[in-house]
DNA sequence: TGTACATCAGTGAACGCGCGTTCACTGATGTAC
DNA sequence: TGTACATCAGTGAACGCGCGTTCACTGATGTAC
């Protein structure tokens, strides 16, 4: 329990690190090293133990030390990889209230963009891992897309009751969109960055259909 | 050249079979057990040599008479997938034409319903091939979906003249829909056949937002 | 048609390889007194 | 604070296993004459 000081080899000035806070780092340092061989190109399904190991700088047994085989390690890499993505997601929809609705997610695809541009590979995973054959994993990524549904339903109800607008379900509309997104981020993955915005500005103009499908469909119905 | 008689141990009313008669058949036992492994829940990526060997029901090495090693004999899966799928859909689209759009539209999502319920495994193995480290297949799964794109929007854009109605561009609007299609592919995997009806509902009215939004940006801005 | 030879789809056995995992051990970290 | 002991993250070596692939061989099919 008390903080005891460790000897570091490296050459930090003398910080206290308990044992367990080295072995998170560790373990920080594997799902790191995995992340980056996926950020590389590598398919996640197919992260060998050794290179895992090789590239976090430890001995391959260590990470038994970590996680119980490998597909736990798999499931770890899942889980901090949602958590990255659901934290990006929130932040990128908090300046959407602050338009009408077209703006509002013409300003979440800008968002988006540069998030596929820079970690294309972490949502690559996620999409893949919707089809392990392990249901443990198809369930997490299942459960992250519910969940970023539904806030970005949320978002597009309070745009939608800031500007006095209709408070009707927007939960089969984000389902759209998230579709939609979800296949760009497919499509992108063999495109260069020019072809990728015009595939964006494509995108852009489907989202705008179903948004004002939406409308027509409520006031048509309702 | 000349067909010889082949004595035939099964019991099959001595037909003539040539060498390469028979060396094809072995190739659809072969491609047939790979494709009924993925039916039975096996991922694709991880077809094992023997494993595939086996329900064929011939010699391991024999698959190298066939294919030149276990990437063609994927990529080949992955081409018969393409075939299979192509004339379903093909077929499909025919009764399009005798209705509007929205009835046209729910004939399709009928018949694709069916497909996806009796064929799951083909789609998911062609969605799943997307990622495939080699190009070569990432190419190919593209250039089906780019002609089943193709296809899609000159059907809608025959059942719109047939209507009378504007000729513009189908192209956004059939890639709308088959990116919804593809995400339900996704989804429909571990739901339940009351499940899935209920979240073809949803897609169907998502589809209905598009063709309707369609409309409106047409209307709105031209 | 009959015979002698060439082809080649299919086979059983064996290959090397890299995989995930286990084990006994080390030595710094943490604890008890 | 100092000492004796317990813990446990990390290690090097080794394990069995199943993988894709190669090889020499067989025998029915195909060809030449």
């Amino acid at each position: 329990m008390t903080a005891n000081v460790a000897p570091d080899s490296a050459g930090t000035q003398g910080r206290t690190k308990t044992r367990s806070d080295r072995k998170l780092e560790t373990r920080r340092r594997i799902l790191d090293a995995a992340l980056q061989l996926v950020e590389e190109g590598r398919s996640p399904e197919a992260l060998g133990l050794r290179e895992v190991a090789r590239v976090a700088g430890v001995a391959a047994p260590s990470i038994y030390n970590h996680f119980a085989d490998m597909d736990e390690l798999g499931l770890a890499l899942v889980d901090d990889c949602c958590i990255r993505l659901r934290t990006i997601a929130r932040a990128a929809r908090h300046p959407m209230a602050e338009h009408d609705m077209p703006q509002a997610l013409k300003r979440l695809l800008e968002q988006f963009l540069l998030y596929v541009n820079r970690h294309e590979s972490i949502l690559r995973l996620l999409i893949q891992q919707w089809f392990n054959p392990n249901p443990a994993f198809r369930r997490t990524i299942r459960r992250e897309l519910a969940s970023m549904q539904v806030d970005l339903a949320d978002s597009m109800q309070q745009v939608a009751a800031q500007k006095g607008m209709r408070s009707g379900d927007y939960s089969l509309e984000s389902q759209a969109i998230l579709s939609l997104l979800t296949v760009f981020v497919l499509d992108a993955m063999d495109l260069d960055k020019e072809q990728r915005e015009r595939r964006m500005e494509r995108l852009e103009r489907q989202i705008l259909m179903l948004v004002l499908g939406s409308r027509a469909l409520a006031a048509g119905v309702s």
